[in-house]
RNA sequence: GCCGGGGUAGCUCAGUUGGUCAGAGCGCUGGAUUGUGGAUCCAGAGGUCAAGGGUUCAACCCCCUUCCCCGGUACCA
């Protein structure tokens, strides 16, 4: 490293991360699969700024100071934040073109969204979402579209085994409203600490909702208080579990609390279920699970989570769930929307994790490399062709012109098909079509050097210029 | 935030009760090989041992502070 203090030290923030080609390619590939479902069921792309109005993002009264959001000053000194997700934009959205954006609506939007979290293993301060949201209307259908388009997403991607797991807001509140649970913050805790049940257990859920634990750290979590008594009513309830969906709403009649809050998130939820059987999506993949209750407490309905069963541990790879409220932080009138978000690192990385994804370097499909004398005009004219032909083409010009270190740039990067031209092709006319990937098989077992360089001709055809574009073609197709 | 483990070459890491300890492998560059990729062989470049302070005749090593990374946990509208 130069001892250089007028060098700036390369490096990235914390929580951020660069993604070289071989990270991007797959990850283009992925969004291409997600977003040409997203609109095949009817969504429409938009976008929208990345950052917002500190007071869009944590609504008027700033009642909820989140330590989560990335606060920025404008030049003008106005307080903004980076978007923390895509949800609020939209709802944003809604409200301001009231005359273009009429309800039924549905967009998705895909990018960049920021919090100040401590990273992790598949968690950034910056990450990547693809969101789906549709306003204006309150029928479960939209919802079980969204989930839907969940499972779609996945079996397309060639993941077998996943699981969505479904559940409704309604039901929780019902059941703390029976406990006499009334206070806001005291439910977003209980919340918090059910859905913490696949991951901590049963009887951690217990002592969380009761007096509290120390974990293995040493750390004391303060608990909720509950009494023993209602801690057992809540662990009855999101105990529930079964293999098909109907069986849930059977056994969760016999533990909710009676009363007309129970009544409806039940018909809520069955009302689901039928239009979850109208669009054929299995048990098996689909379930009801009344301990799922997600982050955000904007949601006011049903809520879904997608999590790959042999990647487990990269977490749920999308969510999303129904906010009937949220609009009307903007508008007097209120808008009720579901929606729907794709972590795509998180999806990327257990996609590769499972053998998902092809490790592509590059999508250059052909390199035109040259040997001797041969004017920078001649690699371009041939490349030109290639491209017109519609073949991905790299020109090769690097520091170094030798054919040894043009021919290490196509097998480092595993450019498949190189087109090479000599003096020798010049004067005649012609051009060396090399496929490279099966001369690399073929020689692969040769240990000398002077033979393997003797045998560097083999998988390689000279023909005439005119007979380029379709040689080069063929050999892609074999490939 | 809390607990624990770390920061030595581009990468992965070794190192010493504190005294030729500035090292290895991989990678990189050059050569063997000026029109054929890989492997091999040879050679070479690359380091203020995270930063600052302290103890000592002597510190990469011990102590303090700060920063950063990793794992767990908390938090995640």
């Amino acid at each position: 490293m130069p001892d250089d203090e007028r060098l700036v030290q390369p490096r990235t923030l914390r929580g951020f991360q660069d993604l070289l080609p071989q990270d991007f390619i797959p990850r283009k590939a992925v969004i291409a699969v997600i977003e040409g479902i997203y609109e095949k069921y009817g969504y429409l792309p938009l976008d929208t700024p990345a950052v917002e109005h500190l007071e869009t993002l944590l609504g008027t009264g700033g009642e909820e100071t989140n330590k989560e959001l990335f606060t920025l000053e404008t030049p003008e000194g106005e307080p903004v934040a980076l978007r923390y997700d895509l949800t609020v934009g939209f709802a944003r959205l809604l409200a301001q073109y009231p005359d273009r954006l009429k309800p039924p609506f549905r967009r998705y939007a895909s990018g960049p969204v920021w919090r100040v979290n401590k990273p992790g293993p598949g968690r950034f301060r910056q990450f990547t979402q693809l969101d789906i949201d549709a306003a204006g209307s309150e029928n479960v259908a939209l919802d079980a579209e969204i989930i839907a388009i969940m499972c779609e997403i996945l079996t397309t991607l060639g993941v077998e085994r996943y699981e969505v797991r479904v559940n409704t807001r309604r039901l929780m509140d019902a059941v703390l409203e029976g406990c006499g649970i009334l206070e806001q913050d005291r439910q977003k805790h209980v919340l918090r600490v059910v859905d913490k049940l696949a991951k901590v257990g049963v009887d951690n859920v217990r002592l969380e909702l009761g007096p509290g634990r120390i974990d293995e750290s040493g750390d004391p979590i303060p608990g909720v208080g509950l009494t023993r008594q209602v801690v057992e009513k809540i662990l009855d309830f999101i105990a529930v579990q079964s293999d098909t969906r109907a069986g849930v709403v059977e056994m969760l009649r016999g533990v909710l609390p009676p009363g007309e809050a129970a009544e409806s998130a039940l018909r809520e939820l069955e009302e689901l279920a039928e239009d979850l059987n109208a669009l054929g999506l299995p048990d098996r993949y689909v379930k009801f699970d009344p301990s799922l209750a997600r982050g955000l407490d904007y949601y006011t309905g049903p809520v879904f989570e997608g999590v790959l069963t042999d990647a487990a541990e990269f977490g749920s790879v999308m969510g999303g769930g129904r906010y009937n409220q949220l609009v009307s932080r903007f508008l007097d009138q209120n808008i009720p929307c579901t929606g729907m978000a794709v972590g795509l690192d998180r999806l990327t990385s257990a996609l590769t994790f499972l053998g998902l994804i092809p490790a592509l370097k590059t999508t250059v499909q052909v390199l035109v490399v040259t040997m001797g004398k041969v004017p920078a005009c001649e690699t371009l004219k041939l490349a030109a062709e290639l491209r017109a032909a519609g073949i991905r083409t790299e020109a090769f010009f690097g520091p170094k012109m030798n054919l040894k270190s043009q021919l290490s740039h196509a097998d480092r990067t595993q450019i498949p098909v190189a087109v090479l031209l000599g003096e020798d092709e010049v004067a005649r006319g012609q051009v060396s079509v090399k496929d490279l990937m099966a001369g690399k098989k073929e020689r692969a077992d040769i240990a000398d050097h002077a033979a393997y360089r003797q045998a560097g001709r083999v998988s390689q055809v000279t023909v005439a210029r005119q007979a380029m574009v379709e040689t080069v073609r063929k050999m892609l197709e074999q490939g």
